[in-house]
DNA sequence: AACAACATCAACCGCAGGCAG
DNA sequence: TCTGCCTGCGGTTGATGTTGT
């Protein structure tokens, strides 16, 4: 249902589900404008709608970068778990998954996760923890963490147990090099298969000036289409598809910068740029999204709603902030997330002999 | 087939923070 | 410092789709 109100100019904006022609519309803008201020977007664009809801539609749905359809398991995990340590910050959350977004985690979470989790609670509760507030899967899913934690009223996770958290460092560890090059000068080279997502804060690694980084993982989308796509740029960001795929062949070094690609950035790696600015119709623009699919989603119809593993992977973001989005990029500074004590995490990386880890 | 209940998800709303004037 | 504008976020709503009876 399309409603209408009136704007401070007078003149009417539609409200509710934007329809093909609105779409169509603003994509071609975006295409040719790109981002700038979303009033003036709406305005130009010949919307008659505001500027929010406009950022809303593009973000949320029209961007090409979006991976629609399923979740994976491997991503519903990555959730579960980012969950119990940021709650429910989900624009974090999206942060660190690529092509998906914090509306989509949310109804994700809010409709399936929760409700699943539920379920195991149900099945798995005891007496002594059947009474639990605790919403989420906080205790299942450090069980799987070999984390002792606990939380706060907000859902924020404190990590308690040294000897655990290690462990957890060490999950993450043998999971990070699942996407890591044969060729790789990292010198994380355990070959393990099986999705046990450790905390991902432990992915932040660090080179010999105190200069934290990402090793690898969840954060960035650089890469994702090794396949597809020449990797002659460095490389930006570990990739959480690219980790999810078991049989990639990797491309990629692990000791170059990584870092968590601002989600709302318009920056594109130059190669998508000419695909975009090259495509005549909006036809040509999904087209060329497909191109870079692997398309096992079938549904179609609506702009870009089909596709899966969409072109934007392969982006190349230039902007350096670490995966928390310290833009400082490493520096040492009390760095916190929530009640997490950055700086203590750090020292507990030191204790790993394995990982390259020092501070 | 018809209806109800439930599930999903796009979109809206209100608020907070950043920033420029 | 104040004000207004813009953006981004999280919570919520309601339309639509799906499943069960």
């Amino acid at each position: 249902m399309v409603k209408e109100k009136s704007n401070n100019n007078g003149s009417k904006q539609r409200k509710g589900l934007w329809s093909p022609e609105e779409d169509e519309k603003l994509i071609r803008y975006m295409i040719t404008k790109g981002e700038g201020c979303w009033s003036d977007i709406a305005r130009n664009a010949g919307l008659q709608r505001c500027g929010k809801s406009c950022r809303l539609r593009w973000i949320n749905y029209l961007r090409p970068d979006l991976k629609r359809g399923a979740f994976s398991l491997q991503e519903e995990d990555l959730i579960i778990h980012l969950h119990s340590i940021l709650g429910n910050r989900w624009s974090q959350i999206a942060a660190r998954l690529p092509g998906r977004t914090d509306n989509e985690i949310k109804n994700f979470w809010n409709s399936t996760v929760k409700k699943r989790l539920k379920l195991n609670n149900n099945s798995t509760s005891s007496p002594n923890n059947s009474d639990s507030s605790e919403p989420n899967s906080i205790r299942d899913n450090n069980v799987v963490m070999g984390t002792t934690t606990t939380s706060n009223n907000n859902g924020i996770m404190h990590i308690n147990d040294h000897h655990h958290h290690h462990q957890d460092l060490m999950t993450m560890s043998m999971c990070m090099d699942n996407s890591s090059s044969s060729t790789s000068s990292s010198t994380m080279h355990t070959h393990h298969h099986a999705m046990v997502f450790g905390d991902p804060f432990s992915m932040v690694t660090n080179n010999n000036n105190n200069h934290y980084e990402m090793a690898t993982g969840v954060a960035g989308f650089h890469g994702a289409m090794a396949g597809d796509l020449p990797l002659e740029n460095s490389f930006h960001g570990g990739d959480y598809g690219r980790m999810l795929d078991e049989e990639s062949t990797d491309k990629m070094g692990l000791e170059s910068d990584l870092s968590l690609p601002p989600l709302e950035s318009s920056i594109r790696s130059t190669e998508e740029i000419i695909i975009i600015n090259n495509a005549s119709s909006i036809d040509d623009m999904k087209s060329h999204n497909n191109h870079f699919n692997n398309n096992n989603n079938t549904n179609n119809d609506s702009c870009f709603k089909n596709t899966d593993n969409q072109v934007l992977n392969n982006n190349n973001y230039s902007n350096e902030e670490d995966l928390f989005g310290f833009g400082n990029h490493g520096q040492v500074e009390n760095l916190r997330m929530g009640e997490w004590d950055f700086e203590g995490l750090m020292q507990d990386i030191s204790y790993f002999p394995s990982l390259d880890f020092q501070v």
